[in-house]
DNA sequence: GTCTATAGTTAGATAGAC
DNA sequence: GTCTATCTAACTATAGAC
C-alpha cells in the first residue's frame, strides 16, 4: 500500500472514531508510519483535503455497500430492512472495530458552520446515497415525488438511528428504524 | 445575569455552532467577558463539565418546548407534524442565528467516544425527549410495545432530518419527516 | 519525491495575588 | 470569590535538507 493509502486510511479510521477537530494531524502520521512532511506532501490543502477525500472515498464505498445490500432483495421492503438490520446487528463491533468509514453524521455536523468545503462534500455525499434508495423505490413503482420525498425520511432515519444507537451503545434504534419500515413504504 | 450564567450561555452558544472539539476555553472566556479563572472557579471540572451542565440545560429547554409543542394538538398526527415543521421553517434562521440550544445529535457523534460523562449525558437527554413521544403514543391509545418502538423511530428521524437540513442548509429534509409521521402512526 | 526540524499559535489547565 | 499571569503540551503548517 502506498504512503498516501496509508495517510488516508489511518485518518479515516482516527475520524470515525473521534471527529474531525479531536483527530490531530500528529495522530494521523503516527498511525500511518509516514512522516509530517508526506501528508503536506500528498494534500497540500492540509487537514481539510485530506478529509474532504477520505469523506469521498466513505461515500464510495458505502454507496456500493448500499447498492449490493438493496438490491439482493426484489421487494424494497426487504431490502431496506436487511440493510437496516445489518447495520444494527453490527453496531456493537463496529463501535470496537478499526473500521475505516467515517460517519458522514458526524463530520457534517462538526462542519457545517466550519468549513464551507467540507460541508458541500457531505452534502455530495448524502445525495449520492438517497439517488440510490431513490431508484430502488421508482423501480419499485412508486410515484416520483413520493419517491423523493420518502427516500430523504428513510435517509434521515437511518443516519439519526445510527447516532442513537452508537449514543446507547446498542443497535436498538436501528432496530426500531428497520421495524417501521413496512410502514413507511405500505403508504395506506 | 450571573457570571456562571453568562459562562454557561456563552458556551451554549459556540458549542451549537462549532461543536464541542473546535470551541476553545479562550473563545468561550471571551464572548462571556469572564476571566479565565472564573470559569474554573465555576466548572471545577472545566471544559467537560461545562459542557455536561450545557447539555442538561439544552435536554431541559427542549423538553419543555416539545411537552407545549405536541399537547396544542390532541391528534398525534397533527401534534408530530407541527412540532417537526416548525423546526423546518425556523432553520434557515436557526443557521444564522445566535442560538443557546447545542444539538446533542453533534456533541453525541463527537464525544461517544471520547468521553464516557458526555456520551452519557447525551443519552439521558435523548431518553428523557424519547419518553415525552411515548407517553403522548400511550395517550393516544397505542400499545406500550409499539409507542416504545415509533418514539425511537420518530426519535431517529428527527435527528437525522436536523442534521440533513444543516448540511444542505434548508428545511427540506425535516419537511420530508414532517411528511411521513401520518404512515408512520396510521399503522395499516 | 521523501523526510526532518521547527516555526508560530493555541489548546486546556493551574498557581497564587488580591 | 474574583481575576491575572503563566505553564506545558498540542496543534497546523512550512522551510529546506537529502
Amino acid at each position: 500500500m502506498s504512503s498516501r493509502d496509508k495517510i488516508l486510511r489511518a485518518a479515516s479510521r482516527l475520524f470515525r472514531k473521534q471527529g474531525y477537530h479531536a483527530t490531530g494531524l500528529s495522530q494521523i502520521t503516527a498511525e500511518s508510519g509516514a512522516p509530517r512532511g508526506s501528508l503536506y506532501y500528498y494534500f497540500p490543502g492540509g487537514k481539510e483535503e485530506l478529509a474532504q477525500e477520505a469523506i469521498q472515498l466513505t461515500g464510495k464505498r458505502i454507496k456500493a455497500y448500499i447498492l449490493s445490500a438493496i438490491s439482493r432483495e426484489a421487494d424494497p421492503v426487504k431490502a431496506f430492512q436487511s440493510y437496516i438490520q445489518m447495520m444494527a446487528d453490527g453496531i456493537e463491533e463496529y463501535i470496537m472495530e478499526e473500521n475505516d468509514d467515517i460517519p458522514i453524521v458526524s463530520v457534517a455536523s462538526e462542519t457545517w458552520s466550519f468549513s464551507e468545503r467540507l460541508r458541500q462534500t457531505c452534502e455530495q455525499v448524502y445525495q449520492d446515497w438517497q439517488l440510490v434508495y431513490q431508484d430502488k423505490l421508482l423501480q419499485s413503482g412508486y410515484a416520483p415525488e413520493t419517491a423523493e420525498t420518502l427516500s430523504v425520511a428513510i435517509q434521515a432515519m437511518i443516519e439519526g438511528a445510527y447516532v442513537l444507537s452508537v449514543t446507547k451503545k446498542n443497535g436498538r434504534p436501528l432496530s426500531a428504524a428497520a421495524e417501521q419500515i413496512p410502514f413507511l413504504l405500505k403508504r395506506s
